[in-house]
RNA sequence: UCCAGGAUUUCAUGGU
């Protein structure tokens, strides 16, 4: 059952969200394996992963209804993000109530998930009040995730003062901060154009051994070219390759957005080579920026070729696909293929519910 | 009894 239960995550970290329902099934009816809650938990993870909200929500309430099935502090916690992401705070809150009522106590990944929501709203005022909540009360003991949480949102929302203070007082907490700290931090400098802190926390990191890894990378990369910087995008993506760290279709996927955005196709395809020679799994956005490097260089022999090759290889577009596509044909005064694509979108939003 | 397996955090693409 490990297995099984090994495979639903993996379905769910790719999206396939019904090749997760076929494995549960074929579990139960083939393999005779009388799911564990952990079989289901990583099933409704699938749902989630995939944006499968409400099967997630479904299958959650079937569960309810088998005593053998009654939810724990990891499917409360679950289905509180579940409901976070879908912005219904109010469901959220009752769950967190009903959770307490049948004797399961919230845990720290149960208040870190809702610091995480409230955060990602812009509650940065409830998101503190929580934390020193559960301090005060002893409710639960924060954990390094908690704060890495809030030091994301600071950085995220541009309050670089506030994040540092964050940053020290968890050190001054005697906590160790970890590679995602680190990341988060670099991450946010980037993102706020301080490239010079930014460079500083990665020496740092080297200095103290701390693994400087494709995220760290691909927060450097993603900076530079949102900030501009083309021949420091390309640098460290040099860097990147000659430290033997692997990129990522992430990784690809800002080269492409950054080079197509300064018009420089021949780099454009110099990517798409190094792409072609890697063996990177077939991945939805990285085909979407290219797509879109076409459509602005107006080569749409090319876009065509990319969204053909992209179905041949199993993907499904998404949404963002379909939009490129549609503006392209509808620039060109290709309004039926515009509408078709249209329709196809349509069609696929209508089989996701 | 011990161990293992399920939940939360750092990163991209269109409309912008």
């Amino acid at each position: 059952e490990e297995i099984y239960v090994k495979m639903l995550l993996m379905f769910g970290k790719c999206k396939l969200p019904d090749e997760a329902t076929l494995l549960f099934e074929m579990m139960v009816v083939e393999d005779k394996i009388i799911p564990s809650l952990e079989a289901f938990t990583a099933l409704l993870s699938a749902y989630m992963n995939s944006k499968r909200t409400r099967t997630a929500f479904e299958l959650f309430a079937h569960m309810k209804e088998l005593p053998v099935y009654q939810p724990d502090v990891y499917v409360y916690s679950l289905m509180i993000k579940g409901c976070c992401e879908g912005g219904l705070f109010d469901q959220a809150s009752r769950l967190l109530v009903e959770m307490q009522d049948s004797g399961v106590e919230p845990n720290t990944v149960t208040y870190n998930t809702l610091i995480d929501a409230f955060g990602k709203v812009g509650m940065l005022s409830q998101m503190e009040e929580l934390f020193t909540h559960i301090l005060k009360t002893g409710t639960c003991k924060p954990d390094i995730w908690t704060w890495n949480i809030i030091i994301k949102h600071y950085g995220n929302r541009g309050n670089i003062e506030k994040m540092e203070e964050w940053f020290e007082m968890l050190q001054a907490a005697g906590i160790e901060p970890d590679q995602v700290t680190f990341n988060t931090l670099v991450n946010a400098y980037g993102r706020n154009g301080l490239f010079a802190k930014m460079k500083s926390v990665v020496v740092y990191m080297r200095k103290y051994l701390y693994n400087v890894d494709e995220v760290t990378f691909n927060s450097m990369i993603e900076a530079y070219g949102r900030g501009g910087m083309v021949e420091e995008m390309s640098r460290t993506f040099s860097a990147m390759k000659r430290g033997g760290v692997k990129f990522t279709a992430f990784t690809l996927c800002c080269l492409i957005s950054t080079y197509s955005k300064h018009r420089m196709w021949d780099m454009v395809e110099k990517v798409r080579r190094q792409w072609q020679n890697s063996d990177l799994a077939p991945d939805v956005a990285l085909y979407n920026s290219l797509i879109h490097a076409y459509r602005r260089a107006e080569n749409f022999e090319a876009m065509e070729a990319a969204f053909v090759e992209m179905e041949n290889k199993g993907l499904l577009p998404d949404e963002i696909t379909y939009t490129i596509l549609i503006e392209a044909y509808k620039s060109q005064q290709l309004e039926d293929k515009a509408d078709q694509f249209l329709r196809e979108m349509k069609a696929l939003q209508a089989h996701r519910r």
